[in-house]
DNA sequence: AAGAATGTTGTACCAGGTACAACATCTTTT
DNA sequence: AAAAGATGTTGTACCTGGTACAACATTCTT
């Protein structure tokens, strides 16, 4: 391990333990904890107990590890700085149950997105985000929505900034198709985007007509609450 | 720092500067966490370094802090581990709704409960708690279940294992009443409770009967998602 | 412009963190 | 039931990573 770095190794392979859970994982074992993050037991063992302290991962009686509590409660505080949720939790399920497509909102972290509310579809085919996924700008109607409003050049930019809207089909995922519009807020600051998504063959012509029309109404609603008003 | 301790006391450290952020930080300062961690400005800056990379902390442009995106994913993933989610989030707007109280779901962690999901009334005088918050398990209906129904030995136990449910006015916040039932999961396995909550003053006999009937039912829906049949 | 406050870097020192080895416990195979 | 294999835990030597002090750079306030 290199010394002088400008952080802190043990905190790095700590958070690598953390992000060594998928999906799928109920729990870890302490071995498999070892394989994935390429460290010594004895190193996996010493750090999963400190995580546990806080409640980052939980120890069960079985000795293998799961995530814990603590992490809901710091994403949480993470999506509460956004100061959205009160509004932005039924206005998507609203406007998810008109489309019949899922509803999402993406905040700009740095140079991906990241999706911070979400609201599936019932339909049995469906695109299912999860909130904290990061996902490119540049791949992507929500995406790229967010570039344009963030002053991104280009003739592509150009026409998103003058249309309102972006629809993309199969650009990120062959098998999703998009419709964004910005969200702002405190003036014409741009919050983020609001997306409507699902498959491709449910995204023709007079589908994106309705589904923009859905999206602008709660745009304009969540902007209005937020305190954005566009220019 | 004493030495051969069990843990890392570097990755200790992360987590309380991740601890340092409440409710009302949308950022803080490097030297309000060197302050709220009482470690060297240094020592912040390093390990906030290492935390950015993984999105666990962001650095804004102003150069101060704020928790990152990378929690909310791992937030989500702690969540996704009890296979709930997609049944609960409509199912407690659904009784929030109905009873015009606030609805949550709790989960036994170690010696405390730990809210899991949750559904705030829209009246104006609500309880609201946050997911990821832990409580202690005697205090309060929804921990009093789950020690029921989990073998906790005593009159009151025994009492709240023969009706079902239990009622608490004031017992752990003077300002909040609560009614809660038992969920269950893989036929007998006790998932957690179920609750409504609100101010005493909307707990008389009359409400706290309406309020049980629809506790019980989405109990009953909720249980059946996840396998479990009560005895 | 000067002073104060905050953020960042350099670096010496030492003890913390790592991984190896051994051991304990549990599970599987024979 | 015994042996072998796998997993989790502990001890500990070593060395370098992590810490905090000091100095510096930048920003803000007076």
């Amino acid at each position: 391990m290199s010394g002088n770095s400008s952080g802190v190794a043990a905190v790095e392979r700590a958070v690598s333990m953390l992000e060594a859970f998928t999906d799928v994982d109920y729990s870890l074992t302490l071995g498999e904890l070892a394989r994935r993050t390429e460290l010594d037991k004895s190193t996996v063992l010493r750090i999963a107990r400190s995580l546990a302290k806080s409640s980052m991962l939980v120890r069960n009686d079985d000795a293998s590890w799961r995530l814990g509590p603590k992490l809901v409660r710091l994403g949480g505080l993470y999506q509460s700085t956004f100061k959205s949720a009160a509004i932005v939790e039924p206005l998507l399920t609203q406007i998810s149950d008109e489309s019949g497509e899922s509803a999402a909102v993406y905040v700009k972290e740095g140079d991906v997105r990241v999706c911070l509310h979400r609201h599936d579809s019932t339909q049995s085919i469906r695109h299912s985000a999860r909130v904290g996924d990061s996902m490119p700008l540049d791949r992507g109607a929500p995406g790229r929505v967010i570039l344009a409003f963030t002053g991104a050049s280009g003739k592509l930019y150009d026409d998103i900034r003058a249309k309102g809207f972006h629809v993309t089909i199969g650009e990120r995922d062959p098998q999703v198709a998009s419709v964004a519009v910005p969200v702002y807020r405190d003036g014409q600051t741009l919050f983020g985007s609001l997306a409507l998504t699902g498959p491709p063959s449910r995204f023709n012509d007079e589908a994106v007509s309705k589904n923009l029309e859905i999206l602008r109404a709660a745009a304009r609603k969540l902007s209005a609450a937020l305190g954005g008003h566009p220019g």
